[in-house]
Formats: structure tokens, sequence, C-alpha cells
DNA sequence: CTTTACGTTGACGTTAAGGTCAAGTAAATT
DNA sequence: AATTTACTTGACCTTAACGTCAACGTAAAG
């Protein structure tokens, strides 16, 4: 009994519109059947799109994201299919690394401006001035 | 001596054009100085750029990037602007946080996948199949 | 039976982030 | 003096990622 949404619940629950999960399709990021002419998504896509708004979220291009999910779905049965498969996910790995460095670098200095500026506060706040 | 540099040497160091930097400086991120009509840019205008650049590597918006690092260049006077400057801070921080999860994620699924195509392959290339 | 809800395709519009090209300036070199 | 090098502004072009709007389909409810 696999679950089946249509494309307004998918929309509402990703507070997405029905326009991008068209998009998406046309794209060729999702594939839902179809139940005469009307979208009908089932639980595989719905991950699909959640993986897509997540690699969204990290600044990736949907082609790039493409790229990535389509992996998920792969089962390769050649070596050669095997090792190029691993060699794209450890690049896609390297590329998560770099922006987690980057996040954190970030996060310090921010932390940092913001101790600072409270400290500042807490001074003008005592001296009543 | 605070040292200088051309539009040309920027642009060299972080890999990027120079219509890249001028429309920077356009959407006010930058604001080089005039040399005739030169622009000389200083060593904040540097430091600036390599900001702007990390944003963009985290998905940023140059907008985002602006509101940012605005922040940076601020030395607020009164407790208000105080208070606000932290509010801004701080819900940065979270989005940034929110975005260390997302990679987090990422990678461990990532780490997964890579192990399993791995086993998968040395069985494959010890079965000399 | 027609209104309402939910969906469809298709076409055109928009915004962000630059690319590209033309025409001009200005100092340095040949 | 003429060329080369580095830079300028301005105008228009492009691509990604949707938004918006029109016209149509269809099934259920009043």
């Amino acid at each position: 009994m696999g679950k089946v949404f249509s494309i307004a619940e998918l929309s509402r629950e990703f507070g997405i519109t029905t326009r991008t999960v068209r998009f998406y399709e046309d794209k060729r990021l999702l594939f839902p059947k179809r139940d005469g002419n009307r979208r009908v998504f089932n639980t595989r896509d719905r991950v699909r799109l959640r993986l897509i708004l997540r690699g969204k979220r990290l600044g990736f291009s949907l082609l790039e994201i493409r790229e990535i999910i389509d992996l998920y779905d792969k089962d390769p049965t050649e070596v050669k299919q095997l090792q190029q498969l691993i060699r794209v996910i450890r690049s896609h790995k390297n590329s998560l690394l770099l922006k987690l460095k980057d996040i954190k670098v970030t996060l310090k200095e921010l932390q940092n401006r913001e101790q600072e500026y409270c400290k500042l506060l807490s001074k003008k706040a005592h001296s009543l001035n």
C-alpha cells in the first residue's frame, strides 16, 4: 500500500508552489505517475523532493542537484560504473566539506561579533548613560 | 602604507572577472576609491570581496550578503541599534546552523553510499567475475 | 446542470547574477 | 606620433528558477 500524494499536498507540505513542483518535473528532477492527466506522486518522489530542497538550501543549482540525487537511484552493475560512482560521491563530499569549513569560520566570526556587542551593550545599560 | 590593488589584480587573485567586481560595486557591496577614473581597492575592499565570495559559496544572494557584511562595518552608538545588530547576528547564526545540519546529514548519507559501493566493488574485484 | 475544486498545458514575464561588445580615456612604450 | 596596455561607462544579451495568467479538462456537490 504505497502512499500517494497530489501536487497540492506535496507543495503544501514543503511550502512551495505547484508551479515549482511542475518545474522540477520539467527539469527531470521528479517523475510522477499519472492518473488520467493528473500527477500522482509516491513516497519516493517525496523523498526526492526533500533532497531537492535540501540541495537548494545548500546553494546547489538544480542541475547539480539532479546529478546528485540521480546517484541515489543508480544500481551499477559494471565495475567501471561503480568506480565512476564512487568518484562522483567523493567529489561531492569534498565540496560539502569545503562548505562546512566556510560555515564554521563564519560562525566563529559571528560568535565573536555577538559577544563583543553584548559586552558593549551591558556596559551601556549599566552606566545609565 | 595601506596596500592598494587594481581591479585586474583583485579579479585575478579571486578567480573572477572584472565585470563581476564592477557588478558588486554597482550593487553596493564594494566601494573602491578612484584615481582619476580608475578604481583603487584597498585591503578592506579585499576583505569584503573575500566575504562576498564566501557568502556566495554558501548559497546566499548578493542582497543577503550585503546585509551581512554591512554589519561588519557598523559601529553602533545607540542601545537600540546595538540590540538590533545582535538580533540580526543571531538570526544569521541560526540560518548557518541549519545549513550546517543539512550538510552533516548529507555527508553522512554520502559516506554510507560510498562504503556500500566500495564493499560491492571489492567483492566484484575479488570474484574475478 | 452548473458551480466549485483541483488539476492540466502553454505562453509570456521577471529577477538575480553576471556575459559580451562597443566606444572612449589615459598612461606608457616603441 | 602611433601603438599597446589597462581601464572606463553604457547598452544590450543570457541563463536559472520560477511567477503569472489564460484557456481548458473533469469529477463531485449543490
